[in-house]
DNA sequence: AGTTTTGTTCAAAAAAAATTGAACAAAATG
DNA sequence: CATTTTGTTCAATTTTTTTTGAACAAAACT
């Protein structure tokens, strides 16, 4: 709480709540956000999610919104949808700060709560409507009548065998990262 | 024009081999395609891969890039790339057929395999580049003299937790669909 | 009441990614 | 060796995705 000023900070302006708002990052904080940039490219998020996650993963302290907007020099829009994106996922949640109106967040940083919230918010969803689909070509592929029918039946069947093991193995991914998630 | 639905090829032409080439895809081929181009999405690669990939998986004969982009209606410039990243990722394979110059090629279609391909040419790249640079953070942090250092120490332990786990999760993923494969 | 603060929404702009197509190279054919 | 066939490359274009920012709404202050 005390004013440690490790950089200096201007300390023209009052140094209780705002000037720390305004403190601009380190740089092992950039470089974790560069991070968590590039590590959510391979999930295929946006950018703007990764910073935001970095960001609050790599501070101390929950922030608000337009802090946010300052730190990483983005849109307000921007930082508003990536935060609604984070919170459904769970990656992130609201913290009560007292004396201030604003909303804070913090980076929910348990590997396996992560986890659990993309698979449940990301991959089941798509693993129901290939469930759903395929129902739908199997149906289809026993009516065919052409000569490569059979073929036909085998590949579908083979596409229904994967996504058995793709559910078997989010849930063995679940296990081994602690609890198991209802799906 | 006449009433006669897409159900009718033109017979007028040679049924040797090249009438197997012009022919329109069925529908439930188109179906099964979709799909891929859908579930490819999940895994962050563009459409064109789900195409290829799906339509060689749905087709009974190996097939020659020219092929390909005739029943595809992509260019050619795409179907060339795009096997070649499949190929790359072992997801394809390429077949001799005697008597034809061109290169013919079909879906590996064992779910091992391709997700082997998959972690060795996306994911574990990208895991071995994290753990490069978590070591320079790692330094950084230790170097870190700000009240912050600790916080950030432990976080970076944190990821590299995460990497550690990510690798493990790899390791089961792969024992759980078949052979192991090497890192 | 009005005013300020906080956060959302969505059309437009910008950025990023994928696709095209024409030029090119390499190999096979005659 | 000239021609055709096959496949690659990459700059330009198109498409898709992301980001912006201004308008808006809701709540909290005075």
């Amino acid at each position: 709480m005390s004013a440690t000023p490790q950089a200096q900070v201007q300390d023209t302006e009052q140094l209780s709540k705002k000037s720390k708002d305004s403190e601009p990052l380190e740089k092992i904080q950039r470089e974790v956000i560069a991070l968590f940039v590039n590590g959510v490219r391979v999930l295929g998020l946006p950018k703007s999610i990764g910073e935001i996650y970095g960001l609050l993963f790599i501070s101390p302290d929950p922030l608000a919104l337009d802090v946010i907007v300052r730190k990483l020099q983005i849109s307000k829009g921007s930082v508003s949808q990536g935060l609604r994106f984070l919170r459904n996922l769970g990656a992130v949640k609201p913290v009560y700060v007292s004396g201030d109106r604003r909303d804070h967040f913090t980076a929910v940083a348990e590997l396996k709560k992560l986890a659990n919230g993309f698979i449940k918010g990301e991959l089941n969803p798509n693993l129901e409507s290939v469930a759903i689909r395929l129902n739908e070509l199997k149906a289809m592929a026993e009516n065919d009548i052409s000569p490569n029918a059979d073929f036909f039946q085998e590949r579908i069947r083979r596409i229904g065998n994967w996504r058995r093991r793709g559910g078997m193995l989010l849930k063995i991914v679940n296990r081994f990262l602690g609890r198991t998630t209802r799906v």
